[in-house]
DNA sequence: AATAATTAATTAAACGATTTATTATATTAT
DNA sequence: ATAATATAATAAATCGTTTAATTAATTATT
């Protein structure tokens, strides 16, 4: 039973005052300030000792809570962990510490954020964009909050995403470059917001295809994408929106008969161990996840310091795999 | 900015100490007790107001800070997020929250148990066996901690894992019954603890075929499998210890002509989105994961109650899909 | 009726840091 | 020589809860 490092262990074996520990410490330059020599004393013994502070002593005193919750829409679902992980990564030599909350539905996500409130954490990020936003995160104005993943635009949140007009933007012209007019879209998104892709598109020229929305799943992505395929013969390329569609049309256009990808291309979104794995690989759009998650907690901690919220834009890139090709010479011109 | 509802608010209104209040409020029955009136007005006050117990304040208090530390090795490979969903919804309806310290070496582990103390986190879950584990986590025996995913089998600390014998015992089953007797075995454990498989195949009286070792890449596994179906032309089964070498193993296949299942039978371990979109579909040991993750959980929660660790032992699958069948007539009794 | 036991509470001391107010000494300015 | 300022530090209050020690009133037991 090693009792832990107090304060005043380290005060009273440098000879000094718990106070003046605390100050140097933390870098505090007030009043309160050490001889260089002290200094070097303090850092040595408190480094000898092992002293660690006691985050509870410190959140209650400066009521802070040093804690971070991280409010994550289905842990499973493969971009998920990745931000996490940035956000995990880049909290790891400051004074803060992530708080989990995984949920499936709206009454979890109340719950968590209700248990977050309790903890008095100090932030939370939210990683995707919680249909029932409003309604839980934005009453309390005291717990300063950082969307990742989903792009949301509100005054008095911080948002971390990737230029989704961008990136569709390199989609349409990987393919326009390749010769593709009739290009079809699988999306989980709103209809509202396939306007994007038909605007990507038609800076090339090119009119949208079939565009039809799905769930991510891939049954349902293969079965959608099949009836697709048969219904637009003429199709020579296909753009989904995750690899895991990608994937499924994939395992579609074999229904079909059709090659991948002297036939058909198809891109995915993601660059994720799915394309690797699948047969052709698939080209796909890299996002940056980690990097979103590593910017979303520094943008959070840097508003829990006092600067004002903002929203940080990265950007995706192409990752051309085999089954992104040249069109067939038949089909581009007609 | 709504100041937070303390415990002298609630007191204040009800008419009584602050100490009566936490007593109540905690259901605590010991020699603090109130009068069956005032109790209910202390419920009813502290629900009007909104009272939520500052967790730092507690902590401090009861040096326990109601926090459950999550260490995982990897955050982006496959089970961990599973596993951590588990516990996090096993943690939803109690006091505990769930820190988070994702870490991808020795230092980082050592670092973030070093946080985890500094927050005075209950306890601790371990998603599988960090090798270093003796050094960074056995010093502090004030820290309950329960292993998940990763026999371990220690006194001190409590363990759920998936009972590798019987798992392999099922895939030396699978492939005896479809009468394959030349099975290669590729696998990210050390050379000793291999004798598991080798004892699964015996007690079907087949003798282990080669065995290699390899890390859990894609690239990697294709490499190794492909080497050994060059080398061992006989072979008529693959057993991969994991979906992402068991789709290796599959893309090995191809590079060397072999067709799956009909020269050759593959099976994975994990059943992850990997076998759905392999081609063909991977067959493969089932996990629960998300179930060990609960597990793990609520054990640990026992011991932060004063009940001594258990190890919790479940049992795996079989989930047969196409790249597992009957072994080609000509081999099989060669 | 006197004593013991139970009920229903209060008071004050922790818990371990941070921070304000204060003090003592050394240095510089007038 | 004296006042003003900078340096180097300390003591004590504070954060919001829990809990040990204590008290006063009521009920039960002999």
């Amino acid at each position: 039973m090693s009792k832990a490092v107090l304060l005043k262990d380290v005060s009273a074996r440098t000879g000094c005052s718990s106070a003046l520990v605390s100050a140097v410490l933390n870098g505090r330059t007030g009043r309160i300030r050490a001889s260089e020599a002290m200094r070097k004393r303090i850092f040595k013994v408190a480094d000898e000792l092992g002293y660690v502070p006691n985050r509870n002593a410190c959140g209650l005193r400066m009521s802070r809570s040093f804690l971070i919750g991280a409010l994550a829409a289905n842990l499973s679902s493969s971009f998920v962990p990745e931000i996490l992980s940035g956000i995990e990564a880049r909290c790891l030599h400051t004074n803060y510490g992530v708080l989990l909350g995984d949920y499936n539905n709206d009454d979890e996500l109340l719950e968590r954020w209700t248990s977050f409130q309790g903890r008095g954490v100090d932030g939370v990020i939210c990683i995707g964009k919680p249909a029932s936003f409003k309604q839980c995160i934005l009453p309390s104005p005291d717990i300063k909050c950082v969307f990742v993943g989903g792009c949301v635009g509100d005054e008095e949140c911080g948002g971390v995403w990737v230029d989704r007009a961008s990136l569709l933007r390199l989609a349409a012209q990987a393919f326009a470059e390749r010769g593709h007019r009739h290009i079809a879209y699988l999306t989980n998104y709103s209809p509202a917001e396939c306007d994007v892709w038909r605007n990507a598109l038609l800076s090339h020229g090119i009119v949208a295809g079939s565009i039809r929305t799905c769930h991510n799943f891939f049954e349902e992505g293969v079965a959608v994408a099949t009836a697709i395929l048969k219904e637009h013969p003429e199709l020579t390329a296909f753009f989904a929106d995750s690899d895991l569609l990608g994937t499924a049309v994939l395992a579609a256009a074999r229904n079909c008969g059709k090659r991948v990808p002297e036939d058909l291309s198809v891109l995915g979104i993601d660059d994720s161990i799915l394309c690797r794995i699948s047969q052709p690989e698939l080209a796909s759009l890299r996002q940056p996840r980690r990097e979103q998650g590593e910017k979303g907690a520094e943008l959070l901690m840097q508003m829990l310091d006092g600067e004002p919220a903002r929203n940080i834009v990265l950007q995706g890139e192409l990752v051309c795999r085999a089954s992104l090709a040249q069109a067939p010479e038949n089909h581009s011109e007609s």
